[in-house]
This record gives C-alpha cells, sequence and structure tokens, in this order.
DNA sequence: TTCATACATAACAATATGGTTATATGGTGA
DNA sequence: TCACCATATAACCATATTGTTATGTATGAA
C-alpha cells in the first residue's frame, strides 16, 4: 500500500461519525435511515459519511427493496490498523542523502 | 480511547508526508534540516508537520545543540493501529433505538 | 557582541471537509 | 399512474488543512 492510498483510507477513517459508523456495522449491517437518528445530523450528511467509507472501500452496499444496507468491509478495516506497523521502506532515501552528505551528525 | 480522540490521531496520520516522515523516524531519529531536503516543501511546512505528530504524541523532541531531533514514539502508533480493530463498543444505542422501534426489519 | 544556522511562528491563500437545505432518483404499493 | 418513502445529489456555507513567504527565537562560533 502506498504512503497516499494509505492516507487516503486514514482519512477515511478520521472523523467521529465515521467511526462509530464502523463500530455499528461490526454488530450488524445498518441502513442509512436507521444510523440517522443515532447521530445529530441530517440524512444527506449521513449518505456523504457513507460515500467516504464506500470509496474508500471500507464498507459495501446492498439495496434491498426501498433500503441500502451497508457492511463492514472487515478485511479493509483489518488491513488498514496492519499497514501502520508496516509502512514502505525509506531506507534508500536516507541512503541517498548520506551521499549526498545532507545527513547531520552531531552527538 | 474515545472515538473523538482516536479521530484526532488518525488525522494526524493521514497526511503521506507526515507517514513518511514517520516511516524515515523508524529507521533513526531524525532532526528538522534532515527531513527538508526529502520532501518538496519549505522547512516551515516540515517543522508543522512534526508540530502536529508531537501534538497527537506520536514523536516526541529533543534539542541537541543547534538541532531538534524527532523520535517516533512506537507504542502511540501501534496503539493506533490496534485501536481501529477495538473500537468502542456502540451495542446499547442499537438497544435503544430498538426500545423506540427506530430499527428497519425487511429480510 | 555579532553573525550564521536551525527551527518555530505569523499571516496569508487555495483547497478540502463536514455540515446545511432543497431537490432529484428509485423502489413500493394503492 | 400516482403518492410515498428511502436515499443520493446539488448548491451553498463555515471551518480546517496544507502549502507559501516573511519574520522571530535560540544556539554556537568568531
Amino acid at each position: 500500500m502506498t504512503f497516499e492510498k494509505l492516507a487516503d483510507t486514514l482519512k477515511a477513517l478520521a472523523d467521529p461519525t465515521r467511526l462509530k459508523i464502523i463500530s455499528l456495522l461490526r454488530i450488524r449491517d445498518c441502513c442509512v435511515c436507521e444510523l440517522v437518528p443515532i447521530f445529530n445530523i441530517s440524512q444527506p450528511a449521513i449518505s456523504k459519511h457513507l460515500s467516504r467509507l464506500k470509496t474508500a472501500e471500507l464498507v459495501r452496499e446492498t439495496r434491498k427493496g426501498q433500503w441500502v444496507f451497508y457492511s463492514l468491509n472487515e478485511k479493509r478495516l483489518a488491513e488498514t490498523g496492519l499497514a501502520l506497523s508496516h509502512l514502505p521502506d525509506l531506507s534508500e532515501h536516507l541512503k541517498k542523502l548520506e551521499e549526498q552528505g545532507l545527513l547531520v551528525t552531531c552527538e
């Protein structure tokens, strides 16, 4: 996972409302109208949060008649948590700096 | 960790430049002037990123003579990754909705 | 003291974010 | 077909984010 992609996913997670939605979806799938009364924000606001989570592939949607149910992509969420402990390696960057004499040593 | 606090920490992480800084600090402590030539942004921009990471307690700073060295708070980073798999439980919220007859069942 | 270097802060601008209300879309059922 | 319900989208606004340049502050050395 690139730094840019991971940053995008973390941005999708970095909001209390969206984290709460994810926590709720861990219990069971929910449709939009169930989520609205939990938060003190409008239905379009909830829709936009869900859309943001969907773009980040953190949730999936399934239409069931009138309702659209959202479900958690547990795999994607777990991946993201793990990615923080396995960031791409930048050792070569430091090597290049060394070659250019840009590293500071002051111990 | 509350949803709000976790969201703040994730916001601090949700930027490619800051993720790269963290990846570099994993290799070794760096001072600001070492980080500047790696990124195509100004010294004040780097300072602000480091300040953001420091506020989130993801890095610590130590002055050594002219230089200020930043080091990674590995514990805080690991904690944050794990927190995604252990979000606060919202089961009671769902229960309250059930009592209020706000849950949808359409299977 | 005086100058240079490393870093932080201030003031500003462009864009992103997260909310609102109004409206469009799509499915259900009389 | 028509009305209704659930959801999405559009247009808008306030604030946050992320960069810039200019300037202030702290340390080290002449």
